[in-house]
DNA sequence: TAAGTATCGAGAAAAATATCACGATAATTA
DNA sequence: TAATTATCGTGATATTTTTCTCGATACTTA
């Protein structure tokens, strides 16, 4: 009964997407020395609207002060704690071809809450070795390490052609979420979050938006 | 006034995002054997609407047959051609760290009419070498050449830091349009296309569903 | 050839999302 | 202290996107 939010509303996708973003403006501006924020100047610095910032803001729960706004560490610590990324989980990497390899480089994921904890490939000849400090194991290992590790999400980085095999040795293995890379549609069962992150879909926004300006032109 | 089309409907944003997934599935279906396609089957297949899909792929201009739906193969090109995915566009890629290697290895982007004809970065050490067949240049020889070969796309792979002064390099070399992969929000001029692809949108929305399934499972 | 069926296309309705409008409030200035 | 101003929170409105409904059509089967 501690946990009696007011009346629940299910926050929508498009403000998960945005609340990133503020999160990158913020701790840019905190860098820079600044103390407060108003909606007003997040949404100029970003071309949104003032009051979609706001309403986007409400849902993590903090709430601002006329004419000041918001305190910027306040705002990204609410943030943070909306999207659970101050708390660590574990995650598994499956496939460490070019771009398997990029993410477990990238090593930032950690500030966003992500911690992947090993890296699975079939090739020998990484096998044991590891990639930027995670191990890889063969993937004949996902489904016994996944549940007695409790692992909650996996990430799938392998060809299209494997990722539906791999995706059921996750949901074997009793992983809660896939982040899926693999540019095909992977099925999962009721209860399982799926999250497609295919670049393709973000290129085909800016290749239709080229194709008609340049259409344009002429 | 020449290009007066019948009625000009602005593509929505989502349906271009949706049209990548049904491109990968025809080519899958393709590949099977099939010859022809439903929207309803479509739909069932990626858990979306019938009619979602078809009004998604009405904006490509193709035409269906009752009880028959569509032919692949047409319908492939169709999209491909809707998003100008037949022909390559020459792009430069801004940053060779790991996601950007990444990004040259994968090759397939020529699938996608993204045609990368030189990498840039500072590092002394990678400058004259190939990625993948792809020349890297000094970061000084962004503006000239991408005036010289008219490239219309900028990749950012860059870490945040220098990532607006990048996009100005970029824009002064006269491209079009900006494929930002770097976690910050860079600004352009009007009428340059602008497409941001950070992960962190998409894992967000991961986390978020993650951490309400958590909370409902206590 | 006639009846049955799956699908299309498109207009209408519903749902989701974004923007507007405004009273309330905290800081700043006169 | 009073007037002014920037911003918040939120209900109302507008827009966009999705889903529903249904007549028309092409294929299949009796």
């Amino acid at each position: 009964m501690e946990t009696k939010t007011k009346k629940f509303k299910p926050t929508p996708e498009p403000t998960l997407r945005r609340l990133p973003r503020y999160l990158h403006l913020l701790k840019f501006l905190k860098e820079a020395g600044e103390k407060n924020v108003s909606s007003t100047l997040i949404a100029n610095e970003l071309s949104f609207d003032p009051t979609q910032v706001r309403k986007d803001i409400e849902y993590t729960g903090i709430i601002g002060k006329p004419k000041t706004g918001f305190n910027i560490t306040e705002l990204i610590k609410s943030i943070e704690e909306f999207l659970n990324w101050n708390n660590q989980t574990d995650a598994f990497l499956i496939g460490t071809g070019s771009l398997g390899t990029a993410m477990l480089g990238y090593g930032r994921f950690r500030e966003y809450g992500l911690n992947f904890v090993a890296a699975f490939d079939n090739d020998e000849l990484i096998i044991g070795k590891t990639i930027h400090d995670t191990p890889v194991l063969p993937i004949g290992k996902v489904v016994d390490l996944a549940q007695r590790m409790h692992i909650n999400i996996g990430v799938i980085t392998v060809p299209a052609h494997s990722a539906q095999y791999i995706t059921d040795l996750l949901v074997e293995g009793g992983v809660r979420a896939i982040w899926n890379f693999a540019p095909i549609h992977v099925k999962v069962p009721e209860g399982i979050i799926l999250e497609n992150a295919q670049l393709t879909q973000s290129l085909a926004v800016l290749s239709h938006k080229l194709n008609e300006k340049m259409d344009r032109e002429m």
